[in-house]
DNA sequence: GCGCATTGATGGCTGC
DNA sequence: GCAGCCATCAATGCGC
């Protein structure tokens, strides 16, 4: 077979083209990223002509952040207990 | 004035939530962005599962990206080049 | 163990100052760092008053850095290349 | 003149290398630099595995380089003050 | 004082 | 599953 991939199944169309394919859809997404990235920024720029300190301001969005996945954490445990619990019953 | 922010304006509405709409919009743009970055690891298990090396894929992409950034790169410095020249014009 | 540090092995003189040391070794390397900086920036500072455009000599600095890099680099992905045809023998 | 730079003065030899002396020179130190950053990288691993946290650890370098920083800084300002005493005396 | 370039820190991925 | 590595992202410092 010429292909890298091992392609296990058979008789597949545009086969060849996969590899490109998935590039091009990894490509899209990263120029997607980039947009937001340049988004994000620009909210900071805004901050900053309002006259906010963008430095603590980040330090906020972090915490928030932390917070946000620490109320997760919390919550995960919590199930994971109450599966515990479910098994014993 | 009782809030941060300089405000040079005046008479503003809802003045005062303007750093939480900033927060806000922030939070929103970087959940988008984490959707997209899974999204993106999402394409890279589906070219794993095609058979498919991911660390090569990852360098093909960087490449690529690369490739295109020199690009732009060459232009910046022919341009650096250029305003180099109208100044000893 | 009054000590920071697993410090698995046995009977150390000085043992307690390992800390200071490891800071010190690394401030003391920083420094050095600190006067290569100096140093290129001064070359830099050179180039100008000889009349050389700055900006510019660092493009093409990053550049020749970049081409030996791309070098490397290629290798690497060579090797990469090689290693995956070998796990498909 | 066929040379980049301006070279305001008069019959200079080899001239035309300056560019290069100056491109080299930069390399030199900056391979030099490299080499200093390695050096910190193994003390930090070094450390290690001595059982430090390394993260705990750079702050801590992080913090007393700050505050080195501000001794400087303080003196500074006491040497303006004097030179401002000395103006008036 | 701002923007840019470098440098340091964090988090995710890969290989053991 | 965890440690080391790499890539990305924030922060500091410099030059204009």
């Amino acid at each position: 077979m010429s292909e890298i991939g091992h392609n296990s199944g058979m008789a597949e169309p545009v086969q060849g083209d996969k590899l490109l394919s998935l590039v091009e859809r990894i490509e899209r997404l990263e120029e997607e990223k980039r947009t937001i990235v340049e988004d994000i920024r620009e909210v900071y720029g805004e901050a900053k002509s309002d006259g906010y300190d963008v430095k603590i301001l980040r330090k906020i969005v972090a915490r928030r952040r932390r917070d946000a996945n620490e109320v997760k954490e919390e919550e995960a445990i919590f199930d994971l207990y109450l599966q515990s619990l479910e098994m014993l019953a």
